[in-house]
DNA sequence: CAGCCCTACTCGTATAGACGAGTGGGCAAG
DNA sequence: CTTGCCCACTCGTCTATACGAGTAGGGCTG
């Protein structure tokens, strides 16, 4: 039973700043400062009960506002922790380029053993069903598509899902339409059918996870997701494929390589 | 006093799922489904108090999940309200290309008053210090830096905020050093002293805001900010400036082009 | 009629207490 | 020594209560 004080000072009653706020304060300066370290116990509610001199929720509250901004995590049983920043993925902008198509192995797969983590894919789901009214608007009023589900999974943890869609008259019957779609994915498949990519378009946006998301992710709370929607052309101006990406924020950055044309 | 069970539905005492998290389930299918509509008043604390039969503390943890996932938004004395989503601006990929620079306003002006909007631009502040760890990698080991900070409104909400760095060899005692750059901004000035542009690389996060970036953006709880950092290199391979910028991820849509190389 | 105030309703903050459930270490029984 | 149980400690959920403070509308007062 060490004393807190030393780490964590006082409250100040004169302050119009709410109690549980001022404890959070305090515990994000002392994060902030580095006198708790990632992946670190914080003190347990009683001990804070016992410092402070304040009630239990308003201790759980200040741990909420940290919670909310993805500071720290707990964990029922053992305590709060702050949470570690994981090592990121990066997206390169030129990850789909040709060359890159070559090799047997997805893009995926090579980046993560490149790095030196354990890639794995599952919940692969292949099937054909009713477009939404958006994707149906992005491959240029298509009414049903064949839908390519599956996740993405660094070291064990989950960090991104996607769902490409294809126009049933480019995938039925093709390699696209199966499980595995062979060397180079979809799109060398793409080419080999006589549609040559173009270019591609990518949509991004961040917000809040939905319930779903933060299950099939195990999001912790206060990690946003990342959505991004790419959609793929060939050379005659048609839309080819919708692909729709959810990504844990904290997993990933974005890189992008624009000319200055 | 009309009713809730038409809205709401009752709870399931035989769920293992808490209280407080099923009054959040019915309440987020009852927005979801348009039962309660954008900027629309959510019943009262008291009033979801009478109706499940739980004590107040209970609702207000239903209404804490739901304000954690940004669905909605309590106003001091008012109620809890459906939030808005607010208009997005897109930010397209070539928004930097050459032939936008050449009119005398800045390009998000421009680009707001054609989107009917009106946009300002305040806290202007340019000055010489000293650069970050991150911020003299990038721009390839220099000391010190010019510093153009601004933030951008829109209709009067505060949208983004940005801070450009560049060398002082480049900057200093030029017309960049001003408070106003002059037509076709800083990227216009740089070509004309010979750092002709060749690209740009961004690099994307998305994460929880920090207090002080809550505060200049004016977040609504439950909203992330998008982290873009951008790099601008000239024909020499020179970094020439770094910019970075902090984005309320509900106001934006980043749009990029790629090649399919 | 205008202005003010009062009141009812809203959410914000805080206390005190109770029980449940997950975790991990120590101790006792085999 | 190993197994298994128990207990202490942790966070999770929930109740009940109290007061503060912002808002809006009705009614009273001048």
């Amino acid at each position: 039973m060490t004393s807190l004080p030393s780490l964590l000072g006082d409250l100040d009653p004169t302050s119009d700043r709410a109690v549980f706020r001022q404890i959070a304060d305090q515990l994000r300066e002392a994060i902030d400062r580095g006198r708790f370290k990632e992946g670190e116990k914080l003190p347990s509610e009683a001990e804070l009960v016992e410092h402070y001199g304040v009630s239990r929720m308003t201790v759980r509250n200040s741990f909420s506002i940290l919670q909310g901004e993805g500071l720290v995590a707990a964990e029922h049983g053992k305590g709060v922790f702050v949470r570690p920043r994981p090592p990121v993925r990066r997206l390169a902008s030129d990850r789909f380029a040709r060359r890159h198509r070559e090799q047997g192995k997805s893009a995926f797969i090579v980046e993560a053993d490149a790095a030196g983590s354990h890639p794995q894919v599952d919940s692969l789901e292949v099937k054909e069903e009713k477009a939404s009214q958006d994707i149906s608007t992005r491959l240029g009023s298509v009414r049903r598509v064949l839908a390519r589900r599956r996740r993405y999974l660094l070291d064990g943890r989950p960090v991104e899902f996607a769902t490409s869609y294809l126009p049933l008259d480019i995938a039925r019957g093709t390699q696209i339409a199966e499980p595995n779609p062979g060397p180079g994915g979809i799109y060398a498949r793409l080419e080999e059918l006589g549609h040559h990519l173009d270019h591609f378009e990518e949509e991004i946006r961040a917000r809040m996870p939905s319930p779903a998301e933060v299950k099939t992710l195990r999001l912790a709370s206060g990690v946003p997701v990342i959505h991004l929607i790419r959609t793929a052309f060939d050379t005659e101006k048609r839309a080819v494929e919708v692909c729709d990406t959810v990504m844990a924020a904290d997993a990933y950055v974005l890189s992008y390589q624009l000319p200055a044309t």
